[in-house]
RNA sequence: UCCACAGUAGCUCAAUGGCAGAGCAAUCGGCUGUUAACCGAUGGGUUCCUGGUUCGAGUCCAGGCUGUGGAGCCA
């Protein structure tokens, strides 16, 4: 009796196997029936007929409701007709093991809303979606570090709990410190700040948390989040650091989850298309192409809010627009120093400069998604 | 914090102010190629809460709660 992973399914063709997991679907066909067999690593068809099994497992297998575990065994045959991650492969079930027939539940192939879904989170990171967005989400933090690693950047991880805030600019999660206020991290910059004059280049990457009630696609109360520190580098230095990095994470994922991009059903072209270099403009020029989009445009409600003067920081339909303008991602920098509140560097070659700079792409409609956790907190 | 929309069966949603409904899920029966199978049957309700208008409220009004989308703040 071999185990195998479902993912591996094709190398096992004309062998005996079996498979330990859950019930994913089923379909009643009286003397046959399609059993969709998940493992974690994938899913396959498995056909019980009755003739070629026991009664007694046969009973069984025309019973079994969704998320059942079962342990199955049978021959692995090819047919382009098996649905299924990878498919193209099923399994002629021979025996059949009932190890827990699962009661009512609540999660059915069909569509849900996000609500119910989030208060049955347990189970919701079983359905299809669900698994190809957490394998994609492990595969970006593995590139992540190690694009970091391999480039002369060493982790350092920062506290979580800390004494006071990092940014002055957002609200903190105060806790009790054995009678003395503490923080939960916003960030783990003066840490790494400190860190970066003893290593030259470093990057922490933890769990962050913002006690803001915000109500946005890029804001949350706790959000997993990279920060590189880097002594003597340039703003030119930085968005060179920046889009090598992205291109390398974005390529990996491509690589890697052609299935899971499938699910998704996202449009690779795009994703196709970060690569090294991106598109700069000043924050001058980004100025200008909004004030001539929003000339340009009919609907005045979206004139209104495209409205923008030099001097004034960019909101979410400024972010979007811009990003919508390019098909990569795209820098805007030599923000004027006035709209910039929090600390930023003077940037020599632009005296008006605060040196900072932020990269957008399209479709996130922003900036780029930070890691959220499997479980994310919701206020 | 502001604006808009929503809350009805386990889920997704219907229902001119006039008998509370369908599909899926569950249970039972049928079928050897299903792809969210199909066909037949059965069970399933504090219509978010409180109050009001009305002969009569899921539906109209007031307040509240919860959620979704957008804005602001911000990363």
């Amino acid at each position: 009796m071999t185990v195998i992973q479902i993912k591996d399914i094709a190398q096992y063709e004309g062998q005996e196997v079996t498979l330990r997991g859950w019930v994913y679907n089923r379909t009643d066909k009286g003397r046959l029936q399609f059993i969709q067999f998940r493992d974690g690593t994938g899913i396959a068809q498995c056909v019980a007929f009755k003739k070629e099994m026991s009664p007694e497992a046969f009973e069984i297998a025309g019973k079994l409701t969704q998320e059942s575990s079962v342990i199955v065994t049978g021959t692995v045959r090819k047919d382009e007709r098996a649905p299924g991650i990878p498919g193209g492969y099923e399994v002629g079930l021979s025996k059949l093991e009932l190890v827990q027939m699962a009661d009512e539940y609540p999660i059915t192939p069909k569509d849900h809303g996000v609500e119910f879904l989030m208060d049955n989170r347990h189970l919701w990171v079983r359905s299809t979606r669900q698994w190809a967005i957490l394998r994609i989400r492990a595969t970006i933090i593995n590139a992540m570090r190690n694009w970091l690693d391999d480039n002369g950047y060493m982790l350092v991880d920062t506290p979580i709990l800390t004494p006071s805030a990092g940014e002055d600019t957002t609200t903190l999660f105060k806790i009790d410190y054995f009678g003395e206020p503490a923080f939960l991290a916003q960030t783990g910059q003066l840490y790494n700040e400190a860190n970066m004059a003893a290593f030259g280049k470093v990057y922490c990457f933890g769990p962050t948390f913002r006690a803001e009630k915000s109500k946005t696609r890029r804001h949350l109360m706790e959000f997993w989040m990279l920060e590189p520190e880097m002594a003597f580098f340039s703003l030119e230095d930085l968005m060179d650091m920046e889009e090598q990095f992205i291109s390398h994470v974005v390529q990996t994922v491509l690589a890697k989850h052609r299935a899971e991009l499938d699910i998704l059903e996202r449009d690779t072209s795009k994703l196709e298309k970060v690569v090294a270099p991106f598109a700069r403009i000043s924050y001058d020029e980004a100025v200008e192409r909004l004030q001539k989009l929003a000339a340009e445009t009919e609907d005045p409600e979206q004139k209104e809010l495209l409205q923008m003067e030099w001097g004034g920081d960019f909101g979410s339909p400024h972010e979007t627009a811009i990003a919508e303008m390019f098909d990569q991602p795209v820098f805007v920098y030599n923000y004027p120093r006035r709209s910039r509140r929090f600390t930023c560097n003077r940037w020599k070659a632009a005296p008006k400069s605060a040196g900072a700079w932020t990269c957008w792409r399209r479709r996130a409609t922003g900036r780029l998604p930070a890691a959220v956790s499997a479980f994310p907190t919701r206020r």
